[in-house]
DNA sequence: AATATTATTGACCAGTGTTCAATAAAGAAA
DNA sequence: TTTCTTTATTGAACACTGGTCAATAATATT
């Protein structure tokens, strides 16, 4: 047997965490295997297994974090004090855009895919973050949104967001159509 | 050896689709896999790649069949003569929603599957799709549609099939959230 | 020093898509 | 009818996947 790794370098969650993150942006979900991380790491994919239940288990907790950085980020565009409500409903839309296509792999584990493991550890980030989408562009629009709307918004824009993820489009190359299409759905809010 | 098959009961592509499109329907593309479609057809799966390069390619053959049925229900609706313009506009968006909501397996591989052999096939029946989408909408608007007012019509659609695809939901089931998503949609399009 | 705990390994399992030599069946040519 | 060719089929093999687990090495505790 192979003798045990030094405990310098401790395979921890924290370790793993990293590289697995790293990797996932890169690659995605399913074309990133836990032998592959494992062999970045330096280790064997049953060591991984210690620490992390199924691969579900640990990519999930890389996404956790993201729905804490979706949050904030909407809430920090409503805390701008330099923005008109008008242009903090703006914001919210065009942001959440950009959010999800900057970090295209993170949003497909978060919101697309359909692999029962993985939504089994996905249940309340994304209601958490729907509802407070809902709150905040209530309060941007100063008039109470129906939970009809606020769904139709949503979806209108998660829509956009996942078909060029899909396309594996940068924000960059549809960022007037982003614009574009923030201020078409707001015309539908008013 | 085996005996092969007698010439009866002979593999052709068709027999083959046939059988394929349906297992295909209730399971998916992901678990539906080369040796379960061989085993309900009483061969073996090498027998399948005679017919049929890759498992790409066979599933590209059922939802190629599934652009042409997306095409014809959006003409159905335009031609419908008893159909006032407003409504012809309603049920056309009304339409998209419960085609991808009927057909959640073959609304993925249309639309959402990012795997690269897939895509690699996929090349006009998307955008055939959305132009006729855009050209069939523009005559109900009796207004034309800018490009990015077309796509942002179509992606929020889309987004709204897609959310409720990932839920596995029945169309009955949001039948009348999908009403007032259409709602939604035309007042952005005034 | 002996023992218990913890972390790691790698063989193993059942599954996947895909390839391909072997071969059986059918058809054409002699 | 016999030979040859073409076509369709099989199933072993390959390189992967996620996941399990007995063996064991390293560390802590007694």
């Amino acid at each position: 047997m192979t003798p045990r790794r030094a405990s310098q370098n401790e395979l921890t969650k924290n370790v793993i965490l990293d590289v697995a993150r790293e990797l996932f942006a890169s690659e995605g979900y399913a074309s990133l295997s836990m032998r592959k991380i494992a062999n970045v790491l330096q280790c064997s994919h049953g060591a991984i297994y210690y620490h992390y239940k199924n691969k579900a288990e640990l990519f999930y907790e890389i996404i956790a974090n993201d729905f804490e950085k979706l949050d904030q980020e909407l809430l920090d565009v409503m805390n701008d004090s330099s923005l008109t409500k008008e242009d903090k409903l703006f914001h919210l839309l065009y942001r959440y855009i950009k959010f999800g296509l900057t970090h295209q792999n993170h949003y497909e584990v978060m919101f697309l895919i359909k692999d029962d493991d993985v939504k089994s550890y996905l249940q309340e980030g994304p209601n958490k973050s729907l509802q407070l989408f809902g709150e905040v562009v209530s309060s941007a629009l100063m008039k109470p949104l129906s939970t009809k709307d606020v769904y139709s918004l949503f979806l209108s824009l998660h829509g956009f967001v996942t078909h060029f993820c899909r396309a594996e489009t940068t924000f960059e190359d549809i960022k007037e159509l982003a614009e574009s299409h923030v201020i078409f759905l707001i015309k539908a809010l008013k």
